[in-house]
DNA sequence: ATGAAAGCGCTAACAC
DNA sequence: GTGTTAGCGCTTTCAT
């Protein structure tokens, strides 16, 4: 490597003080403007670049931040993080990111080395932050804003979310209103918080509420997978009164369930419709496309990002946990009952 | 933030000098065992950890790369960079994912923020490298793998690419040996040197090898997206003699173009036989299934990083241009005609 | 085997 | 307004 110029050198070339050099790559008020213009031009002769990471260590801040997400393969994950990305370029921090698989032992090691690292913020995306992450998060004692994860309760940080279980109801209470009584449900993980249980309550009630019999046999769990979907929409077919319609708890299943049910022969949405929840590409690419509940998913990282800036900078902030509105679109997979 | 321990405190708190604590933390072999346990019990007494910021001044390197990408948000990324990140997760790195929506300035400014960030090295991914990319390359004076992106002929980067020209061909010649010698294509962008124009040169190539006439106005030039392979297909479904079987240069846009074929009450592959390319998930997931070329996408990230690994530790590579071999999947796509 | 000390490149406090 | 200096937390000679 070349050896590379720094300050001082620039400082010597200049003529000038290193703390004078300094004050002008910082923009500082109190410099004359000729010196200053002195010390640009070394700058520019020298072809000089700062050095972040010295500069990180004098100043304790490093402009990155960390993001932790299941898995950026995730049909989900990519929006989130590209408006994270996006947000944080504004204010220019960088982002590391690290994927996690829901597993907790790889949360722990993610966030040991973005805590070495000194990252000024950490974008949590999993299920549910368990002990450990907690624990890890005060000791860091840096900020956190989870996105579409539920904080265990006990805790209280900040968060991104939509309403899950409002935007489930939102969602069978459409299907009802299109004249369905008789309505399966694909749901996500039992035991998760954010996207599981919320959704088959907000199911639920919607059931209740347009005075149709709740069954929980009517519910089949799946994990948001194709493959998920698709199974357990082939256990629906062979129910002896086939629903007319199902809610899936995901896009991707929903289009794993449409796949089944084409694969049988029967038709998408004269014989069953289809409901999914994501508002994935996939789903609105898919023959015929999939009605949804579309997550603001851009938004959702964008505005998580704004909000652990002002955090990192100790800005007032009005409304730490923020709900944001979730979409109902109709496309073609559900038709009216007569 | 409560006063964070640094490696001094360890050694005071040992009763060591500020030397041996660093040894034992890098596990230096010449130190004695005795101390050594002494200064691991300061480090977990005082619950130290150590500041890879300092360290990074010092022995300038950070172990972070920095990651190049068009748009995580398209299909094609995701699965590369995972690849990335799980590759650079053995050897421990992190990286910092930036994406430039094939801008050039962009690309420049990512390159600017990863090289004052002092990254250990590059993988990048474009169409192909600019001029000005180059020289901030060679300026940056860290290694750099291109990935999936054409090198501008005069450079000579390291990369991991598939043989485009070749898989194209594979495709179209599978069309022919099915018995189509009406093929249309839907291209990429006829200035896309990667993704691109060897696509079309294995296209024509296929044709003439069968011994069917090329016409260049069979070929429809696309951007890779979905909205361009719909608009495509419904000129090319409006031909006089409509073809047997459509070769598309990416999944989404045989998704787009299938959704046309769909739409106008056509059925593949009785009627059009559908090919793609990529390998993306939305393919498979599409009824019916999109017959494709696969490139291995996650393979291309984790080799990619793992020859960035050995670039910069300066361990011998014996081939800096690696081809990955990509691979036809047939699906329910394409009929063979009798 | 270990301690002392220099220094990575920068910022900020302090003098003038 | 500007130069000098200390020091961020670490690694690495150089002595011993």
């Amino acid at each position: 490597m070349s050896k590379s110029i720094s300050l001082k050198d620039v400082a010597k070339y200049a003529g000038v003080g290193l703390g004078t050099a300094s004050r002008v790559l910082n923009n500082h008020p109190s410099v004359n403007s000729d010196t200053k213009q002195l010390v640009l031009n070394a700058m520019k002769e020298l072809n000089y670049e700062p050095n972040a990471i010295a500069r990180s260590l004098k100043i304790k801040s490093t402009s990155t931040i960390g993001v932790i997400v299941p898995d950026i393969t995730s049909a989900f994950f990519p929006e989130v993080v590209r408006g994270i990305e996006d947000s944080a370029n504004v204010y220019q921090y960088n982002i590391i990111l690290c994927n996690t698989d829901l597993n907790h032992e790889k949360e722990k090691e993610a966030l040991g080395m973005l805590s070495e690292k000194k990252v000024d913020g950490i974008l949590f995306i999993s299920n549910t932050v368990s002990e450990d992450t907690a624990d890890k998060f005060t000791q860091m004692d840096i900020p956190v804003v989870l996105i579409a994860t539920a904080d265990g309760d006990k805790n209280n940080f900040p968060s991104i979310t939509i309403d899950n279980q409002k935007a489930a109801y939102d969602a069978v209470d459409y299907l009802c209103k299109l004249g369905h009584r008789n309505i399966c449900m694909i749901s996500g993980k039992a035991d998760d918080p954010n996207a599981g249980i919320p959704r088959v309550l907000g199911y639920k009630e919607a059931l209740k509420d347009n005075n149709i019999a709740v069954d929980n046999n009517m519910i089949y769990e799946g994990d948001y997978n194709y493959i998920s979907g698709y199974v357990n929409m082939l256990k629906i077919l062979e129910l002896d009164r086939i629903p007319t319609a199902v809610f899936v708890a995901s896009d991707i299943m929903a289009i794993g369930a449409s796949k089944a049910i084409l694969e049988k022969g029967l038709r998408i949405p004269e014989d069953i419709s289809i409901m999914g929840f994501d508002g994935v590409e996939a789903a609105e690419f898919f023959y015929p496309s999939i009605s949804t509940i579309v997550q603001p998913r851009y938004a959702m990282g964008a505005v998580a990002m704004h909000l652990l800036v002002k955090l990192i900078s100790k800005q007032q902030v009005d409304e730490k946990n923020v709900v944001l509105e979730h979409k109902l679109i109709e496309r073609q997979s559900c038709k009216r009952l007569k």
